[in-house]
DNA sequence: CTAAATAGTGAACCTGGTTGTCTATCGTGT
DNA sequence: ACACGATAGACAACCAGGTTCACTATTTAG
């Protein structure tokens, strides 16, 4: 078909979906305390979850070396989100964890991304959107986390 | 709606959309003879465009200083995707222009994208998957181009 | 009990971003 | 005609985050 819109348009438009609502995000959280929080930090936190991690399991979870990992680990430390603490049965190793103020931030998250999908509801509608949602999981991976975010896109 | 998916999913599996094109495009770029253009210079050849641009004008358009965008020309220049004149009307500037090895990735690109389109139109039926386009074009910035793509993510 | 595997760290390097400074050139206003 | 402000490009220093290689300390397995 002649007339179907041209390829490059559906990886554009994907794209700024993501960025729009990412970018929605963290205004937001910038209004509510959390101004130095990058994106890629909230995917780092999401990995690093409730019962904490290691710098080795992290760089596993993101697709990235151990190095890298506890670079990011380091930063997110700096800023408060996280803190490091030895492990008393394995003393080789560190377990990160999310300090109140890093699990404030991954809560305010949760929330404000929900408040964000009412929003794209209330233009497309509840089915629409369920729709675009249920279409999107067909063709993309089944495994949602899992990301290899960290300098994938240079 | 308590039955409502989590407001988190939707950023995800726009990304992991964006993301599962991008990484086809590049398999198939990688074995079509351009194994070492990265996700990211796409974006600037395409912005690069036919008819040339400055570094200063492209720094304007993809949303980073000048000097940024500077260096990823000599990137670009290096792996033979651009070249750089002297403009004779004005000796100050300097015009990057796509290269043939270039123009050839930007036409692949496009060929690519339109064959991933018509997958995804496969796997959706193409009516959901119009719909689904229209509906993202609903809910993000009608400009297409002007991304501020580059190091916005960290 | 020794040897292999593992956790963390540090160094050197790459890319791509920033800001600040500097020179060369262009264009305008007196 | 010319001086001065604006502009284009380049260079330096720095930052974040990525890589690989090398090393120490500790744990675990043979």
């Amino acid at each position: 078909m002649s007339n179907d819109p041209p390829g490059f348009e559906l990886p554009l438009r994907l794209f700024l979906g993501f960025r729009t609502l990412i970018d929605a995000l963290h205004a937001e959280l910038a209004r509510q305390g959390h101004p130095d929080v990058r994106p890629m930090h909230g995917f780092v936190m999401q990995a690093i979850g409730l019962n904490g991690t290691t710098a080795v399991e992290l760089g596993r979870t993101l697709g990235v070396s151990k190095q890298a990992a506890g670079k990011t680990i380091e930063t997110l430390e700096r800023l408060g989100y996280v803190e490091r603490a030895r492990d008393p049965h394995d003393t080789r190793r560190k377990i990160v964890r999310l300090t109140p103020h890093g699990l404030d931030a991954l809560a305010r998250s949760a929330r404000i991304f929900d408040d964000l999908r009412a929003e794209w509801a209330a233009k497309l509608g509840e089915e629409r959107l369920r729709a675009l949602e249920a279409d999107l999981r067909t063709v993309t991976p089944q495994d949602v986390f899992r990301l290899d975010v960290p300098g994938w896109f240079g």
